[in-house]
DNA sequence: CCGATTTTGTTCTCTCGTTCACAAACTCTT
DNA sequence: AAGAGTTTGTGAACGAGAGAACAAAATCGG
């Protein structure tokens, strides 16, 4: 499906040039780019790059042009080669992105080359799939604890990390220098659990609770909400089957729908 | 935290104004919006007013200003008129919007007055979790079978439903009459299964697997990724953190990372 | 060393999304 | 009935992101 040119993968290329071409400096050094920020949307998008050098780098792949990684990573070649440029130049012209080299640049710009500790509050189904996640461990996240409001399963042990009470949370999350806080509890719990993981200072949360968390400035919150992602498939699914029924507005379900 | 104004509380608002304002009609009818389709990131925010007013209904709250409804919903009160006046004019200048009606035709305009059958593929921790998802049988999506390569778990049932052989997989689709599969098998299997789902007449795919997944034309696919999710808030955390170890560039861990 | 070829980095344009600000429409009080 | 007070719906300004297109920089073959 990717086509990797031959010449590309015949030959190990140095990184002189492209050493030389950043001390030469363009308009604004990499420095002043990363001082500006990364815009939000290309930030989204560096992880897929990543993942998408990480396969070639697998298939042993060196060398690879921006038409070859985007298409590997779902977007077109104009978008990733603008993406990358923030970052500063890391390819070289008429031939392409030394795998490795830029995925490294990418892994760093992301801040993958540190660990980070996470822990995750609320050990239901989904607390325990996202325990078991091998994904996290792969990309340089540790889970330092888990946390749970169940006396019954605290102590427990799930892929080697022990269960805690959420009388812990602070006292833990303090020791093991946390950064990063998981909430898959019930929606009931998320604030609260929430309100303590900030206040222990963890000041990044990924929420799966479907509530709307606030938090205090200065703290990162991003939510995955299952359901919702669903219903903007329906909504398009809607669509593609053609015309609305208009009729059906006569019978009226409550917003509650069934609980 | 939301405050709801007494006056509004104390009264029980027709409609009858609103229709007749709908009746007079504005530059563009309701269908005619419908047909140039809503903005996607007007979509995306849809369900999470239907949660907020779906919150405030379960308190009995009957009609709530835009200000109310978005600041339950994490949104300025002007991106939620504005989305809202897409659907067309649900609201009373001067109260507010009756939050029962405006409800229902959010739902309606999502698609979530009618049912949506949903199979999961990939009966591992995640989609074991997700089979026992309440919030999707509360927002109207049946989970109509579950499916998984291991032939031990054929047969399994989870929260009431059966878990399949794939091979059953493209007879049960056309069978159950599903528009929607979720993807939670490992990203080997990924492309094959939603293969299989398309070729069985899926057109709307929830993708769980850190896969790119490349689909016919008309087939929609969302992904959620936890990995990536956790590497934007790493990249935040970085930027928080201050100053970019610029020494930390001397050791080059491979892209590949810690498998 | 030179011209042909490849492929990046960047500029420009266009589209999409957000926010502001205010007229229009409604309620309430007197 | 009229004026004061609310709150919606939307036009207009602004900003961010996507894509096309191309000059600049590298390689390659002779």
């Amino acid at each position: 499906m990717i086509e990797v040119s031959v010449k590309a993968l015949s030959r190990r290329p140095g990184w002189s040039n492209v050493s030389t071409s950043r001390s030469r400096e363009g308009r604004r050094s990499r420095a002043e780019r990363a001082e500006r920020g990364i815009p939000e949307a290309t930030v989204a998008r560096l992880p897929i790059y990543l993942r998408a050098l990480a396969a070639l780098s697998e298939r042993e792949v060196t060398t690879a042009s921006s038409e070859e990684l985007a298409s590997a990573a779902g977007v077109n070649s104009a978008k990733l080669r603008k993406d990358l440029s923030y970052l500063g130049t890391y390819g070289t012209r008429g031939v392409g992105y030394d795998v490795d080299y830029l995925g490294y640049q990418i892994a760093r710009e992301i801040g993958l080359t540190q660990d980070w500790t996470v822990v995750i509050v609320g050990i239901g189904n989904l607390g325990h799939a996202l325990a078991n996640y091998s994904g996290f461990v792969s990309r340089g996240f540790r889970v330092g604890a888990l946390f749970d409001n169940d006396p019954v399963r605290v102590g427990e042990v799930i892929a080697g990390v022990r269960i805690h009470s959420l009388g812990d949370l602070d006292r833990v999350v303090k020791r093991e220098q946390v950064s990063i806080g998981i909430v898959a509890t019930p929606s009931t719990a998320a604030q609260d659990v929430c309100d303590r993981l900030v206040g222990a200072g963890v000041s990044s949360i990924l929420n799966f609770a479907p509530v709307v968390l606030s938090v205090p400035p200065g703290v990162d919150v991003r939510k995955v909400d299952l359901s919702i992602e669903l219903q903007i498939l329906a909504y398009h699914e809607q669509r593609k089957a053609g015309i609305v029924d208009h009729a059906a507005v006569a019978t009226i379900r409550p917003v509650g729908g069934r609980r």
